[in-house]
RNA sequence: GGGUGAUUAGCUCAGUUGGCUAGAGCAUCUCGUUUACACCGAGAGGGUCGGGGGUUCGAAUCCCUCAUCACCCACCA
């Protein structure tokens, strides 16, 4: 079939996709040797995918394409995260639009509207995983709330609870009064704020004096149940084991030395609020103090405040009782300062510390069996530095708490006696909310896992452990995923695969980088300058944008998204096109041989730089080095085979060479371009209904001989000379003629003015003469001598300074003893190529002299 | 406060354990093109490798220091 001129992406990448599918290319290989697996981390079912998860997709794809390619059996696998809170959000907004709010349902209503909600936005999603070009198993397709993970994550939580991992605990949980949900630390949003700084004076019970404490949050002090200095603060050493009468309250609270005070700060004197402060709670627990909760989970101030407050919210009651301390004298003074304040990252709303009943899981255990594998380098990870990075987190990890108050999600397997809060009993019946057990009546627990806990599963619960997939793909080779979540997911898929399976879930981690916008700036909806990648597909092809998005980037790295590059990936996408467009002219259908006959010096040196490209490009592929890899196959197609190959073959063509050069790079490039690559696969006559997707990687043939490739590699020098001979020439006024034509210095022209090659290859043996056919006609003014003479004499001084900066060098005795041979006989080379270059330049200056 | 990374051409970035004249793409400029491709070809210009110090025969690379930027973690009573 003739291809057309230019490369139209848009006209064949669905057909090339579907076609792909239909032969059931992406599932993996039943008879393979190898395997290789990558589990796809779901993103977020309800999202609309942007370029992130398009680079995504990419670094997943590649790497998976190489390997299938290799003749490993290939799991790349698909999924699609119901999100817990991500997704509650934009339906609860989604709500709002219709006037509703998730009060004027039932869970279980909820659920199931949710459900469909995410279910209607999958299709989207899947539409435009496929327009990326991503070879995943469809048929291996997991949602975070199928059977399986559901069943796996009970499964998990019985063991742990069997074990004692599991605990109800009342802890400090940060609280969103708004979403009536709590917040792991990390999903906590520290913003800095102005505030103040307010002095109180606390009064000692015995009348002896008084201890000021500072705070910024004076509406607290109804609930403080003690007052803090440092052991080794002289100022207060005679207060410690003293109480204070608290104002308002009139409590009595007892003043305790603890080394968590900073003396530099404040006053040096602390106000301890257990129940809404994390040092304080940790500080209460040290010195047995009580914890009362003064404000409530709707954010007011609650029934263990004096009747005057109770009710009032965070602020109002901020307000009052500055001004009641006002009003008994108590306030010292109030300073002007700016410190961080937790908020919700999704609605704003500031994050209160309460006390809380939580379900936690023991993590010290789980991090500890974590660290010692990383420790170990059972896993990889690209980059390097994300290990011990990672082991820094888990060594100061704290325990999980695992339960978030919302509807959606995966209800905890937990049910508690009506009549003994005390009493927890494990049951997997979550769609009750009442059940029965030895006579006794248990209330099913309102709270769902974190998404996390579930998601934590994902490597061997997607492949269900056990199976055959899991015997065979289990530890997955690579995980993939951004920096943002490399504490809160890989590390727990790390810590929960060890504990479910014993091993680590995965060899491999990569972090990716995030696309930033063109200008560097993070891409954000409100902002408004997000690039959503279908249009960019559509009009550039998913090929161009696969290029453009893993050229120029590391892992890890965020960098701007690049219309240039994405342009540059295009014109390679068309550079090949056209190079087998020609290639397809000029071959017969049996001219693909595993063979190929290599007759003269460039067919020798391009098969020599194929063989000597192949183990370059797979070993950067292993190592995740896409944009390094990809340059050394453009380089090999754009530089190697179209620019000197193909005008080299031009005189004296070897079909054998051409086919089997095309082939190859066909394959070499297929993960970069996988679209393009199958298009003209396709195309060709002598591929016999064959897939690309599915044909061997190439394999290094060594028919290339290298003494011969060096000498295609002079004559390319030799090219280059009279190219630059021919371009000085016409600068000095000297106009080469043929047949009375002027001659251009133009790499073709030249070649072909010159009989191609092979001629140039004897001009070479013999001494290069441009005489045969060529005229030289001298048209110089005085002005361009002089010029000319000025060029040679800054030349001239330009290599006196080299030689005696050279010889500089070889007389020094250290550097002739210490540096390696190879080094100094690079000098001594250099020294003699300045040498003789000054001398040609010294005949030069006397002949136009 | 702690940590990590960065700083190289106008822009975006390479530069493996110190060792050829510090590279690429884009952009700019020059020249060219009927014969696979203007989504093309041949060239050119452009860098005291953030500043300063040190180690070394030799530093973009190693060490110290300063500066700027980015991100992460912790704290902020």
């Amino acid at each position: 079939m003739k291809l057309s001129t230019a490369y139209s992406p848009g006209e064949y990448e669905k057909d090339i996709y579907a076609l792909w599918e239909k032969a059931g290319a992406f599932i993996p290989a039943k008879d393979a040797k190898g395997t290789y697996s990558i589990v796809m981390p779901p993103p977020n079912a309800n999202a609309n995918l942007h370029l992130g998860h398009a680079l995504t997709a990419f670094v997943e794809d590649i790497p998976a394409r190489y390997h299938r390619m290799k003749g490993d059996a290939t799991l790349l696998l698909p999924g699609a995260d119901h999100a817990g809170f991500e997704t509650w959000v934009v339906y609860e907004k989604q709500l709002a639009k219709e006037g509703k709010s998730r009060f004027d349902f039932s869970r279980e209503d909820l659920y199931e509207q949710v459900w469909n909600f995410v279910a209607r936005n999958r299709q989207n999603f899947e539409t435009q995983v496929r327009a990326f070009g991503t070879s995943c198993d469809w048929t291996h397709f997991t949602f975070t709330l199928d059977d399986k993970i559901i069943k796996r994550a009970y499964q998990t939580f019985k063991n742990m609870w069997d074990e004692g991992l599991i605990y109800r605990g009342e802890r400090l949980v940060n609280y969103c009064t708004f979403h009536g949900t709590s917040f792991a630390d990390i999903e906590v949003e520290h913003r800095e704020e102005a505030s103040n700084l307010w002095y109180i004076r606390y009064p000692l019970t015995d009348g002896s004096g008084e201890v000021i404490v500072a705070t910024t949050r004076p509406e607290t002090m109804l609930g403080d149940t003690g007052v803090a200095v440092h052991p080794d603060d002289e100022r207060y050493a005679g207060y410690i084991g003293k109480t204070a009468k608290l104002p308002l309250t009139g409590r009595e609270v007892p003043i305790v030395a603890d080394s968590f005070v900073d003396i530099s700060y404040g006053t040096g004197a602390v106000k301890l609020t257990p129940a809404h402060d994390q040092n304080d709670y940790d500080a209460a627990e040290r010195h047995s103090l009580p914890k009362i909760q003064i404000i409530n989970r709707e954010g007011a101030i609650s029934a263990e405040a004096p009747a005057e407050y109770r009710g009032l919210t965070v602020r109002e009651a901020r307000k009052k009782v500055v001004e009641d301390l006002e009003a008994a004298g108590v306030l010292v003074k109030t300073e002007e300062i700016s410190h961080g304040v937790g908020h919700c990252y999704k609605c704003g709303t500031v994050i209160e510390p309460l006390l809380g009943e939580q379900w936690f899981i023991n993590m010290q255990p789980l991090a500890k069996t974590a660290i010692a594998a990383l420790k170990a380098d059972e896993i990889t990870f690209y980059p390097a530095s994300k290990k011990d990075q990672l082991i820094n987190y888990l060594e100061g990890l704290r325990d999980w708490n695992i339960s978030r108050q919302i509807a959606w999600g995966i209800p905890i397997p937990a049910f508690q006696n009506v009549d003994d809060a005390d009493d927890w009993i494990y049951d997997e019946r979550v769609d009750q909310e009442i059940i029965e057990v030895d006579g006794k009546t248990y209330h099913r627990d309102t709270d769902v896992f974190d998404t996390w806990f579930s998601s934590g599963s994902w490597p061997y619960a997607t492949l269900e452990v056990g199976s055959e997939d899991f015997k065979r793909f289990y530890p997955l080779n690579l995980m993939e995923t951004g920096g943002e979540i490399l504490y809160p997911w890989v590390s727990r898929m790390i810590m929960l695969g060890l504990y479910v399976t014993g091993k680590v879930p995965f060899k491999e981690v990569y972090i990716h980088g995030y696309v930033m916008a063109e200008d560097g700036s993070k891409m954000s909806k409100s902002v408004g300058n997000v690039v959503d990648p279908l249009p960019v597909i559509e009009e550039h092809g998913a090929d161009a944008l696969r290029i453009g998005l893993i050229t120029n980037r590391a892992p890890a790295v965020n960098r701007g998204y690049d219309t240039a590059k994405v342009i540059g990936g295009r014109n390679f996408c068309n550079k090949l096109w056209n190079v087998a467009r020609y290639i397809e002219d000029k071959v017969g259908e049996d001219s693909l041989t595993d063979k190929p006959a290599p007759k003269t010096l460039a067919d020798h040196w391009m098969l020599y730089k194929i063989q000597h490209s192949i183990p370059v490009i797979s070993d950067h592929l292993e190592q995740y080095r896409f944009s390094e890899a990809f340059d050394v196959v453009h380089d090999l197609i754009w530089d190697d085979l179209a620019d000197w190959y193909i005008e080299a073959s031009k005189s004296d063509s070897n079909s054998s060479v051409l086919a089997y050069a095309l082939k190859t790079v066909l394959a070499l490039a297929h993960p970069f371009a996988p679209f393009v690559t199958e298009t003209i696969w396709q195309t060709l006559d002598w591929q016999h209904d064959s897939l690309l997707i599915t044909s061997a990687w190439p394999k290094p043939l060594k028919v290339g001989d290298k003494a011969k490739a060096k000498q295609f590699e002079n004559i390319q020098a030799l090219v280059t000379e009279v190219r630059a001979i021919t371009k000085s020439l016409k600068a000095r006024g000297v106009v080469l003629e043929h047949d009375g034509e002027s001659v251009i210095a133009d790499n073709s022209a030249i070649i072909r003015r010159l009989g191609g090659l092979k001629d140039i290859v004897e001009a070479n043996t013999s001494g290069l003469t441009l005489t045969s056919g060529l005229t030289a006609r001298l048209q110089i003014d005085d002005a361009t001598l002089a010029s000319y003479r000025d060029e040679l004499h800054a030349k001239e001084a330009d290599l006196a300074v080299k030689i005696t900066q050279l010889q500089g060098r070889l007389n020094n005795d250290s550097y002739v003893k210490n540096a390696p041979a190879t080094v100094v006989q690079q000098t001594k080379d250099q020294m003699a190529e300045a040498e003789a270059q000054s001398e040609s330049i010294a005949a030069d200056l006397a002949r136009f002299a």
